[in-house]
DNA sequence: GGGAAGAGGTCGGAGCGCCGATCCTTTACG
DNA sequence: CGTAAAGGATCGGCGCTCCGACCTCTTCCC
């Protein structure tokens, strides 16, 4: 091992560097941001002249990443003052999994163990009542939504993201989203009855009590059956990866 | 909660998009794998011809890489047949932690935490006996280097690295990977005496044995502790984050 | 009714990074 | 001595991005 240390990971140093442009990382930002509900239907983005000082981008450049979500369906514009770009009423449907992230799907669900089982030990540590009743609110409200999954999920997205805002680490929030944008796009496709998306809110009401007794070792414990349900259902459903 | 779902979230939707241009992400990659002993001293680098192809840029954009890391002694070049760009056999001094990731060491732990916690839940899982054994024979010979903290820190993240690579899963593996990168550069500053690093290397030597026993819990607990020491010694030598 | 203000929509030019191709120089091997 | 294999150098072109000025539409308010 000390003679050949770096067998494999070299194949990861000398993989491709394909950085995106600033037009594709806007599209898939906002994007990801409104099939995640983040961005509620009807809800307004700042001005384009705010919203593209506040990306680091050129106004040319936004539009060309607004249009491209305008004729997707996702946004629509509507001029002269009091105007603006809003969030689509009625979304179009959501597009299936890309081939690279339905072969790639297992690896996905590695990195959102990662990011899941860190925010639920440090939430332990630092979400603040407040915050933590916020969660449960949301979590009974959740009960209503079992027989609507799109619903439920929107919901389910919230409650993973603030329990990542909870702990107060941007980045962490960052990969939260990422997750959980790579996870809806796997999991929409898949019938999802009642029965277990009751028991799914059930381990999510587990977990807050966890947290509320500040209790790291049982929120990570929770989280990681959490998980491993959802990675069953997606091993019986979805070809080996 | 439900009539402002997405009130904090919006700052990082909002955040500035900054893509690293192909040479900034070249030299970084590159610079990266050799400062973690990835790429060892004296180490050969593919074929010029060879590399632009594996990392999917244009020869010139990697010449300037190359040239760039030749200029600030990480490399070297030999012209001719049998030539080629090499690794320098004795390495500039490593350059004081930047402001930026100085003012945010709290957040690079709080996601080293997650790549660290999925490594080894899965590797309870996942690990073959090989990749064990020889984990174990480095960390054993880890015990002799308990003087000399930077052979100790290289090969620390030899360890950590090949964790990860012991769970199949290339993606966590690049996030290891940037993830030592960080810790690297924050740590290498501060003292770490003998003691120390005989106590994080029983921990390692814990955790495989955890491994060895299928123990994803225990895995979870050890990590969890071994992480939590050397966070508090940072917490005591940087400023608050 | 008529501005002023605030929003999206349009255009053109300049800069830069990246690509691809070609050619040069050095060195080892047969 | 010639060929092959490596790094070294140069140039033209293209696409993305930026900047900024300007246009058009709609609403609010005096």
């Amino acid at each position: 091992m000390s003679a050949a240390p770096a067998t494999r990971s070299l194949e990861t140093v000398f993989s491709p560097v394909r950085s995106q442009t600033a037009f594709e990382e806007t599209v898939d930002r906002l994007g990801t941001a409104i099939k995640l509900g983040l961005l509620v239907p009807g809800a307004r983005l700042p001005a384009e002249r705010d919203l593209c000082a506040r990306l680091g981008i050129a106004r040319s450049t936004l539009r060309q990443a607004l249009t491209a979500l305008t004729e997707s369906g996702l946004l629509y514009a509507v001029r002269g003052r009091g105007g603006g770009t809003f969030v689509a009423e009625i979304l179009p449907p959501v597009s299936a999994p890309s081939a690279d992230l339905l072969a790639g799907w297992r690896a996905a669900c590695d990195l959102r163990l990662g990011v899941e089982l860190a925010v639920a030990s440090l939430a332990a540590e630092r979400a603040s009542a407040d915050a933590l009743a916020a969660l449960a609110a949301l979590v009974e409200s959740m009960d209503d939504m079992l027989g609507d999954f799109e619903a439920y999920r929107r919901a389910d997205v919230r409650f993973h993201i603030g329990l990542a805002e909870a702990c107060d680490s941007p980045r962490l929030v960052q990969a939260m989203t990422d997750t959980q944008s790579e996870m809806t796009d796997l999991i929409l496709h898949i019938s999802h009855p009642p029965e277990v998306l009751a028991h799914a809110n059930e381990q999510h009401a587990r977990l807050l009590a966890a947290l509320r007794e500040r209790d790291p070792r049982a929120a990570l414990a929770i989280v990681a059956e959490h998980l491993h349900g959802t990675e069953h259902v997606l091993a019986g459903l979805l070809p080996a990866g």
